[in-house]
RNA sequence: GGGCGAUUAGCUCAGUGGUAGAGCAACUCGUUUACACCGAGAAGGCCGGGGGUUCGAAUCCCUCAUCGCCCACCA
């Protein structure tokens, strides 16, 4: 009887030290695997933000992850899964702004460069922290290949890439009306805004001879354009290019009446006034007609010196002070208390967005995202749930153009220079242009960053080289992209069109997208409601193998999934029923050679079918990403056909005198448990490889004695 | 305003054409060559409502209801 066996499965005392035998092993390089795993496998693993521990989301897609690259790795495949950590831009430089809050200090009194280095070194410090946690779930990727999305040669490929697309006029610097957080003071991309409902008074308020309807009032001082429907039989009196004379916020103004079809007759009184420089919608109506903008508020969110009296003041505090004043010149109608609208927000803080006109590097998207539409619809990418297909046809053929630049340090720096004078901008990886070359002045150096899906966007191959590295012949495109079904806007469509665009591959043939990890009410964690589960406090509780079942059974993909402390008891349970199953294999198999012919009693012959055919269930489960499935059906098989039925009859013919039936059986049981054993490993890696160890091999089993590399059952 | 998804046992969820499943909870009994982190047994569901297709529907189609998520420049 093997020592070990004596005592139930604990969790603690196996995990590290098998971690480290897989590690030591080097097969998590697939250049290190037996010659036979020639067909190469791919996953690039979404790279952790590095600024923070492993939340529960990470324990899925780490174990959905490591499940699909351990699956294929036992089925004969050259299997590599590149790990990696994001330096996460804009959502790091927070963190840490969180953190210099709390000590009373502020980014911007500090040097830019001092700044940079405090985040860098509390980035690297958390990447170490994240890199553990990702160990102990067990995860299976090739260390020796980890990316960090601020390594020098990834930055500079990302430059390398600004610079090639601004030669093919796919990026370019211009005015446009972008996001503006007056909190964080940068500008944010659309996906970085989310749609607060909030509950505002709606002011009617006369325009000369028209009632206009409006939110905010705070940006109306310099309004001397009124639009209306061409269509609009109540203004049919009125001719576009018409001036009036009227009374306004701040006296006379001479207001110009414009028709524009993008004027919703319904709404309001059909008529508004145009605020271009803070209205994505108004900004078009000018840009169409071709009418000035001008600046009102300032990037602190402050009214600027066309508000009169009310310079400098917070919009807040002037919106009632506006309305006041034009109470006492009667030029309020009439107040919607409680008009409901969407107002965009910073997605990190809740500001509401101040829509602002400024110099910004953009992507231009349409024909990028004609590509990547053109590459789904020819069926180069499938996505599994399916219905994610129409998802990401639907933003490919909606994509506006995407500002790239963030006015934060923390990123990689957008290598460009900009003429102080004509505001020529153009880009400058060297670092070496002094002039302008259209008017010859003085250039300052862009101190902007990229957005973090600049970089993020080119992931899979940064990961693997470009065309140029030794890794990407091999294996890109990769197989499988799995990640979170938020991000099918945010990521996934933009390495699709950065492999499109660098290098006319597709990054790979799969996406596979997982849900939300729940609490056990099935509601969302959040901090603030006290109900985060934290993974490495699972592990430490109820062993990693637990967690990973009870993070994959009952977790489709596509859907969300509620994690409760009773279900990752009952998977511990489950490990625990594995490993005295194991101990009433072996103590009644002891000295044993295995040799399957031995098994011929005709009973055992169709328990021996019975196997086969739930290994080929499963394994048709695993081809087919049913991981939820796989898993349930090894649970059940296991627990309820091999320990309750297979092993209680077992009993009775190990005790009887018919050595024959005996001997069949006893292989029978090395049999099942062998192969039961296997086709867990993927879901659960460690009790697995630990009951490995003692299970007898043929006398020629060859190389590796480890259960990571074994064979796959043949079917 | 558009799109997507959900609605199955007390709870959290699987199950996509062939006599309803799991985990947890609750009930009864039981220490026997592993395991009480256990076993045996029983209980619990007109599979949201209605209509249709089919020999047969939780599963496919239509419709209604409720909930959730995503997208969207009605000022």
């Amino acid at each position: 009887m093997h020592e070990k066996f004596t005592k139930p499965y604990e969790p603690g005392d196996t995990e590290g030290r098998i971690y480290a035998a897989w590690e030591e092993s080097g097969f998590f390089n697939p250049d290190n695997l037996p010659k036979r795993h020639k067909k190469p496998f791919t996953i690039i693993m979404p790279p952790p933000n590095a600024n923070g521990h492993l939340h529960a989301g990470h324990a899925l897609f780490i174990t959905l992850e490591d499940i699909m690259t351990r699956y294929k790795r036992m089925r004969g495949f050259k299997a590599l899964w590149v790990p990696g950590a994001d330096h996460a831009g804009f959502e790091t430089q927070i963190v840490y702004e969180k953190k210099l809050e709390k000590e009373g200090r502020s980014r911007f009194s500090m040097d830019s460069k001092d700044l940079y280095k405090e985040i860098y070194d509390f980035t690297i410090e958390n990447k170490k922290h994240m890199e553990n946690e990702v160990k102990r779930l067990g995860a299976s990727c090739d260390w020796s290949r980890e990316k960090f999305t601020l390594d020098p040669d990834v930055v500079l490929e990302v430059q390398k890439t600004f610079q090639k697309m601004y030669n093919d006029g796919l990026v370019f610097r211009g005015k446009r009306i972008v996001n503006w957080c007056s909190k964080h003071q940068t500008t944010l991309s659309d996906v970085e805004t989310i749609a607060e409902e909030k509950k505002d008074p709606l002011y009617y308020l006369q325009y000369g001879p028209f009632v206009i309807a409006t939110a905010r009032p705070e940006t109306k001082f310099g309004d001397k354009y009124v639009v209306m429907h061409p269509d609009d039989t109540r203004y049919a009196t009125y001719k576009h290019g018409d001036t009036f004379e009227t009374e306004w916020i701040s006296g006379s103004v001479t207001a110009t009446i414009i028709k524009d079809d993008s004027i919703d007759m319904e709404f309001g009184t059909g008529v508004m006034t145009i605020t271009p420089w803070h209205d994505a919608a108004d900004f078009e109506i000018a840009k169409k007609h071709d009418l000035p903008k001008e600046q009102v508020i300032d990037l602190r969110g402050k009214l600027l010196a066309c508000a009169g009296e009310f310079v400098g003041m917070k919009i807040r505090d002037a919106r009632p002070k506006i309305i006041e004043k034009l109470h006492a010149k009667g030029l309020v109608v009439k107040i919607d208390e409680a008009y409901a609208h969407n107002v965009p927000c910073c997605y990190k803080c809740n500001t509401p967005i101040e829509p602002q006109i400024m110099d910004q590097w953009f992507v231009k998207m349409e024909n990028l995202a004609k590509t990547a539409l053109d590459a789904v619809e020819a069926g180069k990418i499938k996505f599994i749930p399916d219905n994610y297909e129409k998802i990401f046809k639907y933003w490919m053929e909606h994509s506006i153009d995407w500002n790239i630049s963030r006015q934060i340090v923390w990123g990689i720096p957008i290598p460009a220079k900009i003429c102080t004078v004509c505001e020529f901008a153009f880009p400058d990886l060297q670092d070496e242009a002094t002039a302008c070359p259209e008017c010859k002045s003085e250039v300052r150096k862009d101190t902007d960053t990229f957005d973090t899906w600049f970089s993020s966007g080119q992931w899979p191959l940064l990961a693997l080289g470009y065309s140029r590295g030794r890794d990407y012949q091999t294996f890109h495109p990769t197989d499988i992209m799995e990640t979170g079904h938020d991000l099918i806007f945010k990521w996934v469509p933009r390495m699709v069109i950065f492999s499109l665009y660098l290098e006319k591959q597709v990054p790979f043939h799969t996406v596979y997208l997982h849900g939300l990890v729940n609490d056990a009410q099935g509601k969302k964690m959040s901090k603030s409601k006290g109900n985060v589960i934290n993974p490495i406090d699972i592990i430490d509780k109820f062993g990693t193998d637990a967690l990973r079942m009870a993070l994959v059974i009952g977790n489709p993909p596509g859907s969300d999934t509620s994690l409760a402390e009773n279900k990752i008891k009952a998977y511990k349970n489950f490990a625990n029923k594995l490993w005295n199953i194991s101990r009433f294999v072996f103590t009644n198999t002891e000295n044993i050679e295995i040799d399957e012919t031995k098994i011929t009693a005709d009973s055992d012959k169709k328990l021996l079918q019975e196997l086969a055919d739930s290994t080929k269930e499963v394994t048709l489960d695993f081809e087919e990403y049913r991981f939820h499935l796989a898993a349930e059906k090894l649970y059940h098989y296991v627990w309820h056909r091999f320990a309750d039925s297979i092993i209680e009859e077992s009993k009775s013919i190990l005790s009887s005198e018919d050595e024959h039936a005996k001997q069949s059986r006893q292989q029978l049981l090395i049999c099942i448990l062998k192969n039961s054993i296997i086709m867990l490993h993927p879901c659960m890696p460690f009790i697995t490889e630990e009951i490995w160890h003692h299970i007898p091999k043929k006398k020629d089993a060859e190389n590796s004695s480890l259960l990571l590399v074994e064979d796959w059952p043949a079917l």
